[in-house]
DNA sequence: CTGAAAGCGCTAACAA
DNA sequence: TTGTTAGCGCTTTCAG
């Protein structure tokens, strides 16, 4: 039995093979009663396009997914720059190419290397936005262009941008809140170190955590909110002076990255494994912390597996059509002592050939670190 | 720039097109110091074959890839196979090709599926190993004739089988004992209920826990270990029976997926919230029991995204030479009460055009069920 | 041993 | 509105 093709669906419908087309895609040009006839017979010969026929045909045109990140806080937006570049590579042979244009700081210039982008010619925008309210009009400017902006880690809610990938920070703040209460007795008071309040992140998961905590907590109670902005000694400072005042804190919760200032003026107080502390995403040095019993869990929203997500649902938009749904959230981890080395974050992980979501294996979990495994790239000509 | 193919290489070495392929495919009728010539340019071209013209001109899809999972358990199973198909959609325009074997059930003829799959002419096996001991003969045989055969949800530990994609089983029981150590009181005493402890899986859950709860509960003990055989009306009973014997009973932990039961043992003797339960995976029956506060906790080795990460590493392997290592351990998420409809096993996420780890919008995550989000498939003639 | 040329099934530009 | 035709990049057959 031969597959059946435009070519055979022309004969049968006794037209040309362009005709046919015509019909399957909607194309116009084409009388709407032959089209339902050609679609009818398409259907009842069971036609199924060949997709590499197509592919080869319509002529893969390179993708060029525009990349712009900022550069600091290397842990963080390193780890979703790998992610990022992991899936590029891996959808290298759909033709796809990413153009980074990093920015210095998250929030300065991110205007000027969007239109850089731009001017790349490039068909889909990841960015992390932290200026969103100037950002808008480019972003807006963008996707009238056809050019799809998808937003990581952070949303700029009130510009047009097709989607957004990030974890849903009211959850993670009320997941902080969930576990809190598990760890401390009723009644207990408890604080938040955050960063700027007028960030959205920020914002949202102080005001989740602060939403149900009082209610899971038997009459316990958020005593203090400080913010820290993300500085390192304010946050040292502000901690310790924290501790010192109120001596009857049962919790601390850091809904930041910065948290290892935190960490260090808990133990100047000799507070390590007294005070239930959760943090917020992973990295080394949280490592020795966790080990001590001085973070007790930390809610991480997995950078990488961010930007792996990221490219991957645009290029299945660009390539496929899938639709871009508003938003993307993904399930922050919760960090515990007994499943710290299966994230990759730790180093402890296969970090290069292992994919999204995965590590290898590493039988010590929970006593101490085990040994790395590392694997070696093939690099080969087909 | 022009993508670079064979008629550009030929060009480069004065050559005609044929002779690329020869050289390309180590074909005969071509010296051997040509041979080496094309090779070393096209390798300094950075040549990549063009799949989808491969595909075309060879008439044969490029990449097959065997599935054999059973069809019971269908939201454990099913959830598994959504994410192979998921994935292999997404990789259509690379030729892959899916091909089905499913067994009836965990374990039931799997060799002969096997056995079909490879006539059909795969290149990859993905795997739900029921009966290893009986599989290990035919995946040698698979992986020698070149066959990649990917273990998932459990291992094949015995076999040559190149991967396995899976929870950790020891990390999750560890992790289930931690929760648990916070959940209850020092010294409490808690029970386990598993399947059967001839299985892998379930062996290494309650050993996992075993050996951690006792360290970390100051006292505490784990008085039981209960099988029930995955069996319903048996969980039941046994659960019921458990529960009126140890009066003084504050925990229990479920590590197969069986954990309704268990649940409904809980609410008929009244103790619902009173004692901790935390159960294993996630489906839309387990959240009644959230949300009166009878599953406190959940340990979710989410098998949708061990379909969807199988299926992509095993495609990564095949396309870019990827090397597959020995384990990929996914960390399995922690399901509370307040990241409950994050999931996309609860269904109030966006199940179908939702990528891997995500799910759309759903702002009120903590009180009760919020509106389900749809998304229109799009449905194309082609 | 190497070159030339004919497709694979589909799309798109141009002709009728 | 419809038909014709020239490729897309690779493989393969048949000459040279």
């Amino acid at each position: 039995m031969r597959k059946i093709g435009v070519r055979q669906i022309a004969k049968l419908a006794d037209v040309s093979p362009g005709t046919v087309d015509r019909a399957l895609h909607g194309r116009k040009g084409i009388t709407e009663s032959t089209r339902r006839r050609i679609l009818a017979i398409a259907e009842s010969a069971g036609y199924k396009p060949d997709l590499a026929a197509r592919a080869l045909s319509t002529g893969r045109v390179p993708i060029r997914i525009g990349v712009c990140i900022p550069q600091e806080i290397q842990y963080y937006f390193g780890q979703l720059l790998t992610g990022i570049l992991t899936e590029a590579k891996r959808l290298e042979r759909l033709g796809v190419q990413v153009v980074c244009r990093p920015t210095a700081r998250l929030g300065v210039e991110e205007v000027e290397r969007v239109s850089e982008l731009l001017k790349e010619g490039v068909q889909a925008i990841l960015i992390v936005p932290g200026d969103p309210a100037k950002l808008t009009p480019i972003l807006d400017e963008a996707e009238k262009e056809n050019v799809r902006v998808v937003c990581v880690d952070t949303d700029a809610p009130a510009s047009r941008r097709s989607t957004v990938v990030s974890v849903n920070a009211e959850v993670a703040g009320k997941l902080a809140a969930e576990l809190m209460s598990s760890f401390v007795a009723s009644q207990a008071q408890v604080a938040i170190i955050t960063g700027m309040l007028n960030t959205e992140d920020h914002a949202k998961k102080t005001r989740g955590f602060c939403e149900l905590y009082p209610q899971l907590s038997n009459g316990g109670s958020v005593v203090e909110v400080i913010e820290a902005h993300e500085e390192e000694e304010e946050a040292f400072q502000k901690c310790r002076e924290l501790l010192e005042r109120r001596s009857s804190l049962a919790g601390l919760y850091v809904n930041t990255v910065n948290c290892l200032p935190v960490c260090r003026a808990i133990c100047a107080l000799g507070l390590s494994g007294k005070i239930a502390l959760i943090t917020t995403d992973l990295f080394r040095g949280m490592i020795p912390y966790f080990e001590k019993g001085t973070i007790r869990a930390s809610i991480h929203g997995r950078p990488f597996i961010q930007g792996e997500l990221a490219m991957r649902i645009v290029v299945d938009h660009i390539v496929n059509h899938r639709p871009l749904p508003p938003f993307y959230y993904v399930p922050p981890h919760i960090v515990l002592r007994s499943n710290l080395y299966v994230f990759r974050e730790t180093g402890y992980t296969d970090g290069v050939s292992s994919s999204t979501v995965a590590s290898v294996a590493h039988p010590a979990a929970w006593e101490g670190a085990p040994q790395q495994t590392v694997h070696n790239r093939q690099d080969e000509v087909d």
